[in-house]
DNA sequence: TAAATGCTTCGACTATGATCGAACTATGAA
DNA sequence: TTCATAGTTCGATCATAGTCGAAGCATTTA
């Protein structure tokens, strides 16, 4: 009838708390198994089975057979984004779960976006590197200097490596809590990695928060420090 | 139960179909009558008023009433993008609304995107403005240059109008059919009404598509040209 | 082989919510 | 005032789809 691509399929997928719960779930950038994300969910194995089938054929996941467990993803980074953008919209019309609970705070600082650093210290790292010259971004897109190439193979990232896979190297992604855009993409990704890798930060178990140690946080900020305005 | 906002509330709102058209009819930028929409979502004058009050509480439309007439409108651009982003992913899932129809490839070239211009040609000219440094790209967000301002005003856009609002001058959308960024903002909407002044194209009522007489798509090629790559 | 685990399918129940007719309110025109 | 148009509210109807018990596959372990 009416012009354009169908959205409400699309909405109604995600619109269902039981499924929008699972998305959320894995928003964190790890696979899980059908039986994790019915914890999740907090519904039975057969409706959560139900979901998943039902989020794998509108392509918002993709799932992996191994052995006898089947994990679930999500099916690109262009799905995240929506779901950040609608986690910004719902915080805006002050829809929060509940109540801003002890979680919050942590989580509006440093959290896992599909499988980068968001929330303050995301946007930190990510104004550090623009401010220094090692991003430039044009036209949406970005892109790494040759001063940041020398300062990312320096932090320890491989970019030989990371060249090779299909996904872009640099991504900007946009925060439901900044409304600012970060750095996603598979260098976005090998930040977070390096952090883990340095200890200076983990990842709480079955959640979005990503825990900075003390000692962490310091040397993160000397590794990222903000020009003076 | 779950972290973050909730994201089901939302997306459930979009996804039931006559407010998805009524949602996507409101991308059109313009603002529309109760009576109207209903129209364009296919039911009655009832059960239309019943599902604007619920997208009004969600704080994704903003009513103003006019004499016996109201009108909504969509609350943000924050909102347009999040139904242009759903409107990725329908597309990429393959969900057309129809079988690719005639209205489509014409949707695809040159359409409104809230108040600006879209698709192909809303493309060419970001590429173009930004290739002969009319515009700078930091950090996700754009501004004009000295040279750019002044070719604006040459145009015939008068910047001192423009910059009173609160809305900001440049802002980056990003679009579901070439997956790509392009000009919106207050300039973007002056760009837009200037092509109409000029009689370069005009919109098709009752429909997102924008269409550029002969005459003027050539006027538009040369004022904007692509830089050779 | 048998037993156990992980997931899917089927079927029945149920609740949510979309829909419209009818009645009501409000604004504007004659 | 009277009439017409725009929109809202109420109530009844009805369909969609979310839910889980039970049974069925498939894969791994013993």
């Amino acid at each position: 009838m009416k012009e354009g691509p169908d959205i409400a399929r699309v909405a109604a997928l995600i619109g269902d708390p039981a499924r929008a719960n699972i998305l959320t779930a894995l928003m964190s950038g790890k696979a899980l198994t059908a039986s994790e994300l019915a914890g999740e969910a907090g519904v039975s194995l057969q409706t959560a089975s139900s979901h998943l089938a039902k989020l794998d054929d509108g392509r918002l996941l993709t799932a992996r057979k191994q052995g006898r467990h089947k994990y679930f993803a999500l099916a690109s980074a262009d799905v995240a984004g929506v779901l950040e953008g609608l986690m910004g919209l719902a915080a805006g019309a002050g829809h929060l779960r509940s109540r801003p609970g002890p979680k919050d705070p942590a989580l509006r600082k440093a959290r896992v976006c599909y499988n980068h650093l968001a929330g303050d210290m995301g946007i930190r790292l990510f104004d550090s590197l623009l401010g220094r010259a090692f991003l430039s971004v044009t036209g949406g897109s970005v892109a790494l200097t040759d001063a940041g190439g020398a300062f990312v193979t320096d932090f320890g990232v491989d970019l030989g490596t990371l060249a090779t896979g299909r996904a872009p190297l640099c991504r900007l992604c946009l925060d439901w809590s900044e409304r600012r855009s970060h750095l996603a993409g598979a260098l976005g990704r090998a930040f977070l990695g390096r952090f883990e890798e340095s200890g200076w930060a983990e990842r709480v178990p079955g959640s979005r928060i990503v825990r900075f140690s003390q000692r962490g946080e310091a040397a993160f900020n000397g590794a990222f420090p903000l020009q003076a305005a």
